[in-house]
Formats: structure tokens, C-alpha cells, sequence
DNA sequence: TGATATCTTTTAGTCTACTCAACCATTTAG
DNA sequence: CTAAATGGTTGAGTAGACTAAAAGATATCA
């Protein structure tokens, strides 16, 4: 079964790993790999893009959540929106009920390398889908599901290790 | 049938996608953050977890070499190599042949807080595991290897579109 | 209304990691 | 054996992004 542990893990060369952990460590690499890929197409920095990410994920926000939910200052933020503003992929707004507050909203990237790479990606896994059975489909979707809480819940209990 | 595709599109909320594009994206958010979960555990920028990563997964190699992977200059590896000897995760020894050149080679940390976590993922990845028939279990790995394909080709497709 | 609190921006200063170029050490070629 | 080439390090200078603190604008409360 696919396992995500050993992607980070140095000193255990792929070859030497058992199959399922060599698989979830190729996974976690394609991902992060894609991801760069995507962030360096933007012209974003890994923090830019994660920001850019919380935004897509959860919706406009104030600077001030988007400050605690990066863990920045205020004053970052105010770059960070800036640099995102500028390469067209965040807009600012000022809340009409509250005119002290901004609103930062992601908007969808104009540019058309971006939307190419996103539907090549989907094509890609299209193909991959047809690979399987409904059955089939439905057990990876949970087992999806499962391996992503259990990666956050992970990343959350090193977080709170770190803090104590 | 998941896709990861909308992972870093904003301008889509995850309430607005459909079913499988949602757990993509939650499966490549959740991988992102397990990753910036150990690197600030290692105490490493997101540079040197990718530069720790090409030599975990490749193998021990030249300075050089790395530069050319990490796509930085080679002062830029003398200072990255530092950093990663400081923190106990990669070594420098002289090639015997050629006692000019440098291998860099990633070795286990040593970090208690990073063996206990990584062995943490194992035993949630073992718990999610005990879910599935051999039978999922093989069409699920079969998925992970196809989507990881698809993933590190569009990653190279983006790449190669980045040159020309 | 005036005082105070809240939200964002601005400014000044710092830190880190990068590039470029000069510099050692070693190897290869003439 | 010297001259040129190769591999890595060092040092100067630079750029980007961060923090902290002051300032500006708006809202709330007495």
C-alpha cells in the first residue's frame, strides 16, 4: 500500500525502500515537484503561493485572517498582497461595511500557460481514470481522503510539538 | 476519481468543485503541508528541504552536480551544503579519485522529533491501510503510480515550455 | 463630539540567501 | 615541469522579504 514517510526522508535511497513507501514517496515528490513547477510559472515564491493557496482554498479574506493563517505580520501581508496584486492573481478590496477592513480576494491567473498547464494536468488525469473500475474509483477516493487527514493531522500534531 | 489539478487554482473554492477535484486538491494541500511541517521541524527553508530531497532520492553526488540540480551557482551550493552539514543532515568527504571534487551525501537526521514524526505518519498510513482489500490496495497503487507520472510529466511539460 | 480602539500601510532596519568574480587546490595536457 | 583547465570556497555587493514600531484611516463608545 502507498505510504507518504519516506519522502523526506534521506539516507534511504529509493531503490532500497520497500515498494509501498517508494510509491507514496514518489507521490509526495510528484506533487511538490508540480507545485514548484506551477509557483515558478507565476513567478511566486513557495510562501507567496502557499498564501495564494489558503486564499483559493478558503475563500476571501480580510488581511488580517490572511496575516494569522500565514503566520506573518501585518506588514507582510501588505507586501504579500502587493506581489500577488501585481502578477494579477489577488485583488484587493475594501470591505463596504467596515472601510477599515480589506477584503483579498485570489482571482483566477490570466495567464494562459497557467490555464494550459492546469487542462494539460487534467487530460492527464482523465486517462489515469479510465484505468479503473467505479468500484476501483471508489476505494482510491477514500483512501484519498483518508491519507490527506492523516497527513494533516500529522503536520498538525508536529506543529503543536513544536510549540511546546 | 480524485485529481489534483485544482490545487493551486484560485478563484474556485473548494465548495464550488466537483467531488474529485476537491479531494485532489485536499490530497496535494495536505502532502504541501506535511512537507513545511518537517522542513520547519528540520529547521530548513524550502530550498534546502528540495536540494535535501534531489540528494536523498538520487544519491550522493558532486557539489557540482547539485548546483546543476538545484539550478543555483556554486557558491550557492557551498553556502547550501553548510547549512545542511550545520543541521546534521548531509556530509562533505573528498572523492578519493579526484580530490578536488566534493560528495555530498544526505544522511538519516538524527533529529528524534523527526524520526518520531515521520514514524507517527507510518503507523496513521498503517491505520488507513487496514481499510482496503489486497485488491484495492493493488488498484490503489496503481493509481498513485500512474497519477505521479502524470503529475512529473506536466511538471517537465511546464518546465520545457519555461525555456523556449 | 471627543477619546479610544481596530485595521492596514508605511518606514526603517535587519537578515538571509543569492550572484559574480577572485582565489586556492588539484588534475590533466603539452 | 610548467600551463591550462576543473572543482569548490571565499568575499563583496545586492535584492527580497521579514519584523517592529509609528502613522493614517475608519469605527465604536461614552
Amino acid at each position: 500500500m502507498p505510504d507518504v514517510k519516506n519522502d523526506a526522508l534521506p539516507g534511504q535511497r529509493p531503490d532500497q525502500m520497500p515498494e509501498p513507501d517508494r510509491l507514496g514517496a514518489e507521490l509526495s515528490d510528484a506533487v511538490v515537484l508540480f507545485h514548484e513547477a506551477i509557483g515558478s510559472l507565476m513567478g511566486l515564491s513557495a510562501a507567496d503561493h502557499k498564501a495564494l493557496g489558503i486564499l483559493g482554498r478558503e475563500g476571501p479574506m480580510s488581511a488580517g485572517e490572511l496575516a494569522e493563517r500565514t503566520a506573518l505580520t501585518a506588514g507582510a501581508v501588505t507586501g504579500l498582497v502587493d506581489r500577488l496584486e501585481r502578477a494579477g492573481l489577488a485583488g484587493r478590496e475594501r470591505d463596504p461595511g467596515d472601510r477599515r477592513r480589506l477584503v483579498v480576494t485570489a482571482s483566477r491567473p490570466g495567464d494562459p500557460r497557467v490555464a494550459e498547464a492546469f487542462a494539460g494536468l487534467g487530460a492527464a488525469m482523465a486517462e489515469v481514470t479510465a484505468h479503473f473500475s467505479p468500484d476501483q474509483l471508489a476505494a482510491i477516493a477514500e483512501w484519498v481522503a483518508l491519507t490527506s487527514e492523516a497527513l494533516r493531522a500529522q503536520a498538525a500534531a508536529i506543529a503543536a510539538r513544536r510549540e511546546a
